[in-house]
DNA sequence: CGCAAGTATTCTGCATACAGAATTTTGTTT
DNA sequence: AAACAAAATTCTGTATGCAGAATACTTGCG
């Protein structure tokens, strides 16, 4: 089985101007993980570095580092002489991620609404609207990027680079579980009715109603992904 | 300056025996994690690889490959063409990280006292019991390193591995501010009722009492320790 | 004496080379 | 044909080499 012989991550390093200060480590971490968010690298699949080097076309030292950063964060495990392997999540990974996500998520409702500038705010209600859109014409994957991108923002509403950190990187585990989950239309509907309250609370700077349908939308998250496992 | 001919981690690595099982790769991590929070690295240095694989008795490629993996805890910083930095926390990034462990452990007291055995809780008692005594001798070390084992005890006892590993990369983190911060008899005292209060709580798996206690505890570290940042 | 431009050196980032461990293939025996 | 053993191959882990960027130094000029 060859390697494809593909685009060159480097290529597309050098082919950027000098806006795209990221440097090639950065740009193989994100390809990675994309490429196990996405499925492209299951669970439990042991990562040759000589083939995937191939294919993004770098050798296999930045590759290792990337790896090596990646491991941090949960996302691929070292076994020593074997290299590394994509993380398997069990369905109580999944699920304790998901109770700190909700203590996190808590913390963060209520640190926003003291935090964030009415501008701010403006931006998140700018987001949310525009999932709305994505929901009324039934755009999946956009509705879910979304979805993402307002959690995150709220993330960053409270100033807090600790909190958004931790959050961030457990979200990122389970962005795969969540990508895949494509639940029904009344639990779509659910998850709607969901954010609806988080935007009001958020722009009606409610701490304690935030926190709480924050708190909440997790634990209903569970329900939504759990047979999906 | 000439670079210490010191001592080898590989040949430390080679010397163990099959019980030690442990990689090179986390050898220098653990080894270069502890030069940062006993302040040998001070925050704001930048790494320079070439005498830092010289001192530790290791080429440029493996501990590149750790500065990456401690890139991604946030122990260092990576800046394209400049290599790795000591990252400095002000004293802002410790009161938020200990924002969100005050969260974090309140949600590890819920867990713990539905989770725990009595076997785990009677560990944690042995390990209180020991710190008492360091206490009681004034053995500040020990006692640091107790406090800390006793913490991360309780959040094992959840048996909650996502909230455990969160825990910990912050943690990490705050070590050497704690670990520099010799408060005075005092608020020492404050810190070690505190403690009594947390293993009565556990004990009694009264898990709201202990909760409370946990977060206290941390806003309460915030005052002892923001002076010395 | 200070400052700037140009040069020299050092350092990072990536690729490659090499040794040893892990795995697969092959061959042999029952 | 199955199972074990041994050889061959593949793969990982570390060191080294090399190009280009970053930094330090030197020299010339105001």
């Amino acid at each position: 089985m060859a390697t494809e012989a593909s685009h060159s991550l480097l290529e597309d390093f050098e082919g950027r101007g000098p806006i795209a200060r990221q440097s090639l480590h950065e740009a193989i971490v994100a390809r990675v993980r994309d490429m196990i968010i996405e499925g492209e690298l299951a669970p439990g699949t042991r990562i040759h570095e000589g083939n995937l080097g191939g294919k993004l076309g770098v050798s296999r030292t930045p590759l290792r580092e990337a790896l090596k950063f990646l491991a941090s964060e949960g996302l691929v495990e070292l076994s020593p002489g074997r290299g590394a392997v994509v993380r398997q999540f069990s369905a109580k990974d999944v699920y304790d991620s998901l109770v700190v996500l909700g203590a996190l998520e808590g913390l963060a409702g209520r640190l926003a609404c003291e935090q964030a500038t009415d501008k701010d705010i403006r931006e998140v209600r700018r987001l949310h609207d525009h999932m709305m859109e994505m929901y009324a014409s039934r755009d999946r994957l956009p509705y879910f990027k979304l979805n993402q991108n307002i959690h995150s923002a709220i993330l960053r509403l409270t100033k807090n680079e600790a909190l958004a950190y931790v959050h961030g990187t457990l979200q990122a585990r389970l962005r795969r579980i969540r990508y895949i989950g494509n639940e029904g239309p009344e639990k779509w509907a659910a998850a709607v009715a969901d954010h609806e309250e988080i935007i009001s609370a958020l722009e009606a700077r409610d701490a304690e109603r935030l926190s709480k349908v924050l708190t909440v939308h997790m634990e209903r998250t569970w329900e939504r992904v759990r047979n999906s496992i």
